[in-house]
DNA sequence: CAACAATATAGTAAACTAATATGATTACTA
DNA sequence: TAGTAATCATATTAGTTTACTATATTGTTG
């Protein structure tokens, strides 16, 4: 029941990048360094989040990434989806997958199954890639208020 | 991120038992039988299930299993943690994990994880598996009233 | 004792994950 | 225009996990 590092590498490093980006394009080195992560593996996540227009990226000497539209228009439901599809617990509950069983018992856990997951979208939904990077900040100045003490 | 048959599979069987079981035992092969699902995997949920004391056996002919309390007292999320383990995305919310990491990106998305646990956990808490029962017993009801169209 | 059923542990093939590797293409800079 | 820094696209792979299967043991009933 977990998700896999696709989700919670791209969201660090989309969070990465809108903390580092001013809408100026930043290469996946500079994220892979200060994140510590491969940046081959980083390489594929972009993909995905490009294809999913979330990202837009120049090619080239001096290109990279930039979010493709403000932070506050990106939500962790849109990041996630690119990254590791549908936020569904079982399969028989996405829109184009066919495979669904017959038996009685599935049928009724299927409701349960639905619920979990609209929980989920809608909790993603109403959290945005600016809300994490505000939520950075208070994080930062608090741990710098503690040398104070 | 999805849920293994582990918890697919042995909800699905102790609703099975639980509509089938009138506080008599009942045994793994006929849960296998009507579900459909190997009595030798389904051994190892109930195995799982008795240690959660959400199950209880009788060993030898006309043995096996009931519910070790009214299905209204058991809830989804007994059910998951027992068969899944905790409801968590990712392993540094769990409790008893000491493997965090300190990146600021993690910390800032850890939070994140921890609502969505929550929002999983609360929802798996409000739901029994008596519950399930009558929402199999509306269902059932709805098909036979089909035949009269 | 014979049939039945839970219990426990070990083994395994297939699938999946998380990378890694390789090479191509593109664009900026000097 | 040569060199280099970067994205883009696939393929390969080591390791892990999943979903069982197999085997043996213990206990219960008739």
């Amino acid at each position: 029941m977990k998700i896999s590092t696709k989700g919670r590498y791209g969201l660090e490093a989309l969070l990465d990048l809108a903390i580092h980006s001013q809408n100026d394009y930043i290469s996946i080195k500079s994220i892979s360094e200060r994140q510590s992560i491969s940046d081959n593996y980083l390489e594929q996540l972009f993909g995905a989040l490009k294809r999913s227009d979330i990202v837009e990226s120049i090619r080239g000497a001096q290109g990279g990434y930039r979010l493709s539209r403000d932070a506050g228009q990106i939500t962790v439901r849109q990041i996630l989806n690119a990254l590791e599809g549908p936020l569904a617990l079982v399969d028989c509950i996405i829109e184009d997958e066919s495979d669904r069983c017959d038996k009685f018992a599935c049928c009724v856990t299927r409701v349960l199954w639905q619920r979990l997951m609209e929980s989920l979208n809608s909790l993603t939904d109403g959290i945005t890639l600016a809300d994490l990077v505000s939520s950075h900040k208070r994080l930062n100045e608090a741990k710098a208020g503690e040398y104070y003490i």
